[in-house]
DNA sequence: TCACGATGTCAACAGACGTTGGCCAACAAC
DNA sequence: GTTGTTGGCCAACGTCTGTTGACATCGTGA
């Protein structure tokens, strides 16, 4: 039945298992789509990046948009922050933000969602529903509970997307000259009065 | 020497004079790099919404990103803020932010500028420079001189672009459903933490 | 009247793109 | 060995793109 090697390591490796074919693609997908945004990243570069013909790329795919859209599979690990003490929290969050983007410099992940949400739909739907999903009850549970709480989730969010805008995309000198301990120092004080504020 | 009408006005229009087809076609280049940005937008595209031949607009603007540069040229017109009392400028520095981008229907200068500057360095650039020339002297004008006046600039900078990016672009529900009034009382407090935290 | 410059159209090129279908070679099962 | 399946390549399609150059039209000045 099975026809994949029994011991998953490919002692001596024939040929490439189909499964390792699509994670290449996938990999030099994102890598792309994080670089270039969706219009200026070509099948055919991300075939070549991956080391085959554009049209396995279709084959395992389907089509540039569903490349995409299996591109754009985000989990944030959002912290959960209901036991935190309220005054660290802001810091808390900067600093997992910080680690999500620099912490692993071979995971695009959120760049390729950012960079892709400004000027594509699909991408921009994503990225409401990881807010929706993940980012506003995260922030809700540091808050207490009240109807403006979708709304200091969202400027929450505004603001660590401005400085991963600002820091990452538009690369301001200033914005990256600052290492994230100062980062934390100078920003905790801006989550807290959103947080906090009235 | 001049051929063009002295009077300025083009009494009776026998043609349309270059000076207005230049402007038509840089009004719909705005339009659309700001609705589709950099790569979505084509010449024919434009020239179509400018009621001409696309071979017109590179008679006129060169190429293509000629066109684009010439489309970018922004003067945020920023508040002087020197003789406003301190605990006035965050509000009146959000205040200023959303009038721009909300005011004038018809001025989608920044949409362009921001929806481009994620995807294009020749955007990113620009964006660099304005907040270099711009942005940077307006904020430090509203601090104590010292070393890190263009971090917290940084800083306020990522703050208003994350607002731009949460409700214009990625347009989060709870974002978009605040009045100017409700993120000037949530937001400003966060500006007032950054400007004058330590 | 005639020529000329300015405004504009039209047709085409050359390259890149997403996508398709046919073919090949290696492996597994019988 | 034969056969079927799997991983992969190749050539080509139709379309769209930026860009170019030849040609048309019209108002104006000599």
């Amino acid at each position: 039945m099975k026809t994949e090697a029994v011991d998953g390591t490919a002692g001596d490796r024939p040929r490439r298992t189909s499964e390792a074919t699509k994670a290449a693609i996938l990999a030099a997908a994102r890598s792309r789509f994080a670089e270039q945004g969706y219009e200026r990243t070509t099948i055919r570069g991300v075939a070549a990046d991956a080391g085959i013909d554009a049209s396995m790329v279709m084959r395992y795919f389907g089509s540039k948009e569903q490349l995409f859209e299996a591109a754009l599979a985000i989990d944030l690990h959002l912290p959960d922050v209901r036991d935190v003490p309220p005054d660290r929290v802001p810091a808390l969050f900067i600093r997992h933000f910080l680690d999500r983007w620099e912490g692993d410099p071979t995971d695009d992940a959120l760049l390729v969602l950012l960079r892709s949400a400004v000027t594509n739909d699909q991408a921009a739907a994503r990225m409401r529903d990881i807010f929706a999903r993940q980012v506003a009850p995260a922030v809700a549970a540091a808050l207490p509970p009240g109807p403006d709480a979708p709304a200091r989730a969202a400027l929450v969010s505004a603001q660590l997307l401005g400085l991963a805008l600002t820091r990452y995309l538009l690369r301001l000198p200033p914005a990256l000259a600052l290492t994230p301990e100062q980062i934390e120092e100078l920003y905790a004080p801006a989550l807290t009065a959103v947080l906090t504020s009235r």
